[in-house]
DNA sequence: AAGCCAAAAAATGAATGCAGAATAACGTCG
DNA sequence: CGACGTTATTCTGCATTCATTTTTTGGCTT
């Protein structure tokens, strides 16, 4: 049997009890919806892969029904491609995909930086600011993963003190789509990109400080771009593998 | 009064020879998604108005199946609405949504512009140029309804320059979502703002003459909040509605 | 007459069934 | 022995059917 999908891990399956912060928790497919979503976007399938609805059906232990609705609007997400009469399968996402989506990401982060100045309380500011010295803290200590998780929570901070939910929402969404690469971005970062961005984000957080908008909205586009341009080197060099640098440890 | 739909246009349940610029075409979900997507954007369901399954599948012809699929990309897409049990209502948008919407558009736009000025060629800006004079001539002649037509296709080719189609994607959907009220945030130009807003034209495209990227992500923004500004003043202005200006088309 | 409860009708959500396409399996021919 | 054409199986796409939920309607009580 040449099952695309691991049948070991089965992750789906089960009640799961709280389901994360979207809407239609309610209705079966909502359920299906949530679940399905995150499973491709951990990565559990690998990419380019066919996903039997057959399979996936027994997996979830439901009819084929509310798991093709779901599946409609995984792949008006982007997570994963229809081809007619043929399932679905994972989206490949080629270089150029890739770059385009960190642009636009960049774009996001950076609209969402110039609105948080407009509204960003003292004491929102004053919480990023610890973030950033916590994680100061784990660049000296060259601890890349604790790094990661912070920096990851700066962002999201900055995006939440756009105090815009649909640009929330579409940060979210389209995060999802580069999970993956997203996770190779970061390990991409040499040395040397790892000064570079912590300057830059001592830059940001100045600018935040003098709710300077278009300010912000430069030095964290350009502060995202260069996360792209590492990405993309770090694609290009070598195709997956995440050697020695990927034990947190060093 | 029961049917919340006019049965009386009739815009679904034809052939539908050519459709858009959207993929899918060959499955009959793909069909009605992209007929249902038009027929919501266009306006022809009154805002928050319950959209019967039973009447849509005869108005289309299909059974239910492919379109409860059609209706959950919709509702993904932020067009309508999925109540639980309760069926599918065109979206009402809020104040504070159209707020949202409005700056999430400024702030791709803005983006697109910055990534427009590393790649936009010397014929482009020349046709966008062109286009602006057009536009001029019509703002001479006070002829509103040409000055849009072409303000939108400037609009459109900035983001054509950015050479992302996942930022146009993105673009194309967000404003479907405000088109309705889109018309309106137009009309909601008075003299003393259209007069403005030729003056940010004039600086949106000196910047893009200059590739001055940072500098025209930040004029388009502001360009496009003070036109945010205007429809919003507008909408509260005659509470809601608007039903008969939709008529007009573009 | 107004309000409330109950039963019927209709609508939604999900499962099953069926036709057509695609893939896999098989046998034949070169 | 390998390539190709044919058949069989699997899988997808849509329609139909079944089970709940909601909404309506009718009747009853106050």
């Amino acid at each position: 049997m040449k099952s695309t999908i691991p049948e070991s891990g089965v992750p789906i399956a089960q009640p799961a009890a709280g389901n994360g912060g979207d809407r239609q928790e309610a209705s079966l497919h909502g359920e299906i919806l949530l679940r399905l979503r995150d499973y491709v976007v951990e990565g559990n399938i690998p990419e380019g892969a066919r996903v039997p609805e057959r399979q996936l059906c027994e997996m979830l232990g439901i009819s084929r029904t509310p798991l093709r609705e779901a599946l409609k609007v995984l792949a008006s997400e982007g997570l994963i491609e229809l081809l007619p009469n043929r399932g679905a399968r994972v989206r490949q996402l080629s270089a150029r995909d890739i770059e385009e989506l960190f642009e636009l990401m960049a774009g996001l982060e950076s609209l969402a930086g110039r609105l948080a100045c407009e509204a960003i309380t003292d004491e929102e500011i004053t919480a990023i600011e610890r973030l950033h010295y916590e994680m100061y803290g784990h660049y000296l200590h060259r601890d890349m993963h604790l790094y990661f998780q912070i920096n990851q929570r700066i962002h999201e901070s900055i995006v939440a003190a756009a105090r815009n939910e649909t640009l929330k929402t579409a940060y979210a969404n389209f995060a999802g789509r580069i999970r993956r690469v997203r996770y190779a971005a970061n390990f991409a970062r040499k040395r040397q990109r790892w000064a570079e961005a912590m300057r830059e984000h001592e830059a940001i957080l100045d600018a935040l400080r003098r709710r300077a908008g278009s300010e912000l909205s430069d030095v964290l586009f350009q502060h995202l771009r260069n996360k792209r341009t590492a990405a993309i080197e770090h694609l290009s060099e070598d195709g997956d593998g995440t050697p020695e640098a990927a034990r947190h440890g060093d």
